[in-house]
DNA sequence: GGAATAACTGCACCGGGTCCAACAATTAGA
DNA sequence: TCTAATTGTTGGACCCGGTGCAGTTATTCC
């Protein structure tokens, strides 16, 4: 399957490791991708073959629940209420982070300094989960505005799911599971677009 | 008040005009900040005199709805509902958006191809608007986790206005109210928090 | 006619990101 | 075994957004 080529000489594993450990020493406004390359042991350019961005190595957890968040949506079944489904679904996601084993970027945001970039990179991420949903949600409501209340809850519910995955992670290490911050926020948001709309 | 000093030479409308035809003439990311600063009359460390960065030229009319909520939030009456007080602020910012004008970026956003950037730096206003409804929210919710549900609400109901709005711009000139937009998507969310958290 | 003040300008610099032409290491096939 | 195709790596040049600063210009107050 691989064929020929030069086999890769350093992985992604390694430059997130430099990475988190220069981030934690000096904060990722300092550090240079020079830098992350040089303790990596490969040059800056090799840098983005593996990134294409300084600041996807904040999201590469993130960016991995939102393959499991669409894996989980096509598995719903197809009797599922579809509102239901995406609980079911989001539930399913929140499975795969262990309550002890929180993304660092969540944990230690403060000493690497890097809440500014998550502001300014997080969207695209969020919405990126938010359209798995819309496209899921979208074929099976009914009525003339499907389309609108589909985008509409797929950006409720994410926002409330962000609200969750905050807390969570600054509850520290004795914290709950990520699922039952969740199904706190996120269920009220799908009963209040349960009834079809009255106008 | 405004004592001694040169007189400001340009004004931010004169430089907000000239990237907007730059932008509908060649796109976002081909136009540069000297060329703006070329078109106003000025220099380019001028520019940054009046705007911080040049993805704030796409944000001028949010901020200003930002400004325009935080108002409208310290302005509800007390002895409204917290959550239908939310819901009164927002229709009461709407309402600053006639229907037939619709904000340049959001509308042209295609020829523009500004999507991109508008993925990029939209967070942080989105976020700046959610802690708005937030530092409302939180002192007027009563059960033990009041500071987690008021930041769920802010970011869902954030969430559900921002298709909204993207809706409302996407409907063309004959577009109705932004205010009728708003309330079909953002009541749901708000009633679907209204009653007491069940655990 | 000076100070004091505030806007404007030019210049140097940093760092993220792109592009490209070389080069190195591997495999498939003649 | 030699060669070609393939793929990863590297260095260098470049663009542009953004920052810092020192110096200039235009204005008001005394």
């Amino acid at each position: 399957m691989s064929g020929a080529g030069r086999p890769r000489a350093s992985s992604q594993p390694m430059l997130e490791e430099a990475a988190s450990e220069l981030f934690l020493e000096q904060g990722y406004a300092k550090t240079t991708i020079e830098q992350i390359a040089q303790r990596a042991g490969v040059s800056r350019n090799t840098f983005f073959n593996y990134f294409g961005s300084k600041s996807d190595l904040l999201w590469v957890e993130l960016d991995a629940s939102r393959s499991a968040l669409e894996m989980a949506l096509v598995a719903i079944p197809d009797d599922l209420d579809p509102l239901e489904g995406v609980e079911h679904a989001l539930r399913q996601t929140a499975r795969g982070f262990g309550a002890a084993r929180a993304p660092l970027v969540l944990t230690q945001w403060e000493v690497m300094g890097v809440d500014d970039e998550l502001r300014a990179t997080g969207l695209a991420r969020a919405l990126a989960h938010a359209d798995a949903i819309e496209t899921y949600l979208a074929p099976r409501l009914t009525g003339a505005d499907a389309g609108f209340r589909a985008r509409a809850i797929a950006l409720a519910v994410l926002g409330a799911a962000a609200a969750a995955v905050g807390r969570w992670a600054a509850a520290g290490p004795r914290r709950e599971s990520l699922e039952s911050y969740l199904e706190r926020v996120v269920h009220p948001v799908l009963t209040g677009f349960a009834t079809p709309p009255i106008r």
